[in-house]
DNA sequence: AGCGACAACCTAAAGGCTATAGGCAAAAAC
DNA sequence: GTTTTTGCCTATAGCCTTTAGGTTGTCGCT
């Protein structure tokens, strides 16, 4: 009898393209083992457990995003690098919802500091080198444009903005320009904590 | 033999309050069912399918978020509005994570026509009230104050602000500063499309 | 070429979840 | 007090995960 040549990337890859297609939470041992035309304990062979697959979807994933930032922020500054970046974010997902859907799987700690995640931190903090942030409002503004980019994406995806006009489109170039005017601008606290500072 | 007593509402807020505490990817029939002391089957009088359960745990949570942010809002304006506003949210994500994740559950168009969604849309769009915006600046507004609302708190509920320094408790306040700034000063399109007006 | 040994894949089986069909008895209706 | 309703049950079947243990390609060694 031929022999598959299963391996563990072909059997990310080919989840990877499942949750795409099916969506994240339908990626199933069996459903792999399917794709293979292989029985499903074969599958353990090469993989863990139904976690661990989806766990090397999300590395998957994770580190496709990363090196798709690493192309688009090279050579760009200010805004063309926040507009780049948020661009791969949200074509990322429209090409590959399920994967962009992995990239929220929970990771352990240790696989998470194995993963891309640390170059997405580094990134996201290079695009703030174009504008006058300096200490923890870095931080805060880092924080910031990755609320906005995965929450819009998110919601897009969810198909939060499809019901009403205008097309999300406009609000997402909108949001990208109004999240560059505000780290050209960005306010001091409103709420100028306790006047008390640490002694 | 003793009857249990389930009804439709009852086993909706079990299986929510077994979704903020196990997870909502994690609520099952099954576990329902263990927790009235009743056989699996029985679930099915009362609830068409898992599906079926999933969605009333959605419709809860979007009603009690809703009715939140009504309590909330009422009597307050601007700064003070969107304040009221994020921090339901958030907290309700911190009370809640299993009903906050119900949130982002689809429902097909009908039900989420009945569902509380339409009046958190009013709502959203009523904190703009306080601000001077018109027209589609509003929509794209209401859809950046959601992707940040959204955004943060779900990035928060994963851990992705744990890892470093400081709290998110700051950078979430800087975060509604500069939400508040944007509102207050909210920026024309830098690309101001193509200059071909609709004539 | 032949022989091991490893790796790749298999069968079998148990346990959990969803779902459907059909039965019995408690509660409600009369 | 009988009838009807309906709440919960048993039984069954299908799909998914996981583990244990068997078989057979395939490669390296001699």
């Amino acid at each position: 009898m031929a022999r598959a040549g299963l391996t563990r990337a072909r059997l990310a890859l080919a989840a990877a393209e499942l949750a795409d297609q099916a969506g994240f939470e339908h990626v199933t041992l069996s459903a792999v083992a399917r794709h293979f035309d292989v029985k499903v304990a074969s599958i353990y062979s090469h993989v863990a457990s139904a976690h661990d697959l989806k766990t090397r979807i999300t590395l998957l994933a994770l580190d496709e995003l990363a090196d798709r930032l690493a192309v688009a922020l090279a050579g760009r500054a200010g805004k063309d690098a926040l507009a780049a970046f948020a661009e791969v974010f949200r074509n990322y997902a429209r090409e590959h919802p399920g994967r962009y859907a992995a990239t929220r799987y929970r990771l352990d700690g240790a696989t998470a500091a194995a993963s891309a995640g640390p170059r997405h931190a580094e990134m996201s903090r290079a695009i703030l080198r174009g504008y006058d942030l300096t200490g923890v409002d870095q931080t805060h503004a880092v924080r910031l444009l990755g609320s906005v980019v995965h929450g819009f994406v998110s919601l897009e995806l969810e198909g939060a903005f499809s019901h009403s006009a205008p097309g999300s489109d406009v609000s997402w170039s909108r949001s990208l320009d109004a999240l560059d005017f505000l780290l050209r601008n960005w306010p001091a606290p409103a709420t100028p904590a306790d006047p008390i500072e640490e002694p």
